[in-house]
DNA sequence: TAGGATCCAGCTTTGGATCCTT
DNA sequence: AAGGATCCAAAGCTGGATCCTA
């Protein structure tokens, strides 16, 4: 499983990621990283570090298992498995949402399978917890493209300052500020593109919440 | 309009109400009541006040002005009339939930037609603001039924404890603790009686906020 | 610049607790 | 006990700000 640079082999079927994503349960972060910096020395290291561990193959945007069609989400939990935070799905493509589609959206590929693995946060030790394999249920692709297509249809109607993060079910929209000077253009009021901050996909931690400990609940 | 003993008569029909109620607009709370004892010694109070000075007959389980099917709500705003609270309505008749009708409950007797009366804080000072007279329309009548109906089906099916003040857009049941201690007979679980806290119908801000400021509002 | 994931100040909401009058 | 309304600590949510790697 482990070639001569230390690299894991992607996995071959779900079976095995599955294997390798419960042999990680109850795994300190410390022993797949180096945590040292402490603590706001993290940020995205821990999901480049359950990348590696798993053998993700995926670059750029596509999903991390292309082949298996599987989407990997790290996600910080407390002991309770309640998250701290929502999830970043993907951006928005602020400049033409009104011909966007569900059908061949970001949202619905990335979402359409994902592993979730959650980092249990206890005092200042954080463990990996139980693996979760999850694919929508009709019932809830059904809610999440509701969510999708009222937040992409306020942005045609009212122009994206119209839209807020109280919108949408489990999808919401926020801004994705990786740099927070950047800005991008967007659909505006009257169909004028205006600048922006740069907007993505999240979903609420209730629903994440929810699927970590249903995987078919409806929060 | 004034009798001997310093009462006010009751008013004859809507529009000498709704004269008496612009005419308190901007006028001092202290005027109408004594607000010695500051601040925290003011509960009910100024709902109290108003009935008085708009000359309210009901008593009990009435509205406050039966002849013309008006029921008085005084509701505390900030200067851009933000409400500072939730409103509320009534009680709920929690050891029969499940055989209670929209049409002949009392939270729909009483939104069907309110006086709305904002008090303005503003630092130290409260004033009476502009009043509003709203009767629901047809369409804000069906959302109001709609939460009414989603909150009681939720305690037929799985008891009281199951209800969350996050349930209805513009009402939610929440505690009505007036005296802490006390407990009512409640649906459980299995149709089984339980003992819990007294709860009852409120308004959210969101909603009495958007009528303040236009009553055919849906926020 | 894109992907991945936290961090956090400040505001809002929940779930009661309190207070007064009839 | 019911009607009327306010107070508040703690939890949750919004709207960004930050940080890292490729």
């Amino acid at each position: 499983m482990v070639c001569d640079d230390g690299c894991v082999h992607p996995p071959r079927d779900l079976d095995e990621l599955m294997s390798r994503a419960r042999a990680l349960e109850g795994v300190a972060l410390s022993e797949l990283m180096d945590v040292s910096g402490l603590a706001v020395r993290t940020k995205g290291k821990a999901g480049e570090a359950m990348e590696r561990a798993l053998g993700a193959t995926g670059v750029g945007a596509s999903l991390d298992f292309p082949e298996l069609g599987v989407e990997l989400k790290t996600i910080p939990v407390e002991p309770d498995l309640k998250p701290r935070e929502s999830t970043f799905v993907c951006a928005v493509a602020l400049a033409h949402a009104d011909r966007e589609e569900w059908d061949d959206s970001w949202v619905k590929r990335k979402l359409s399978r994902v592993l979730w693995m959650p980092i249990v946060h206890e005092a200042a030790l954080r463990r990996v917890g139980r693996a979760v394999l999850w694919a929508p249920t009709e019932e809830q692709t059904c809610i999440l493209q509701a969510d999708f297509e009222e937040i992409l249809g306020a942005i045609a109607i009212g122009g994206i300052e119209g839209v807020t993060a109280h919108m949408g079910r489990w999808l919401q929209l926020r801004p994705k500020a990786a740099d927070s000077h950047a800005r991008a253009l967007a659909l505006g009021p009257d169909d004028a593109l205006i600048e922006t901050v740069p907007r993505g996909f999240y979903l609420r931690s209730r629903f994440t919440g929810a699927i970590l400990r249903d995987p078919s609940a409806t929060p």
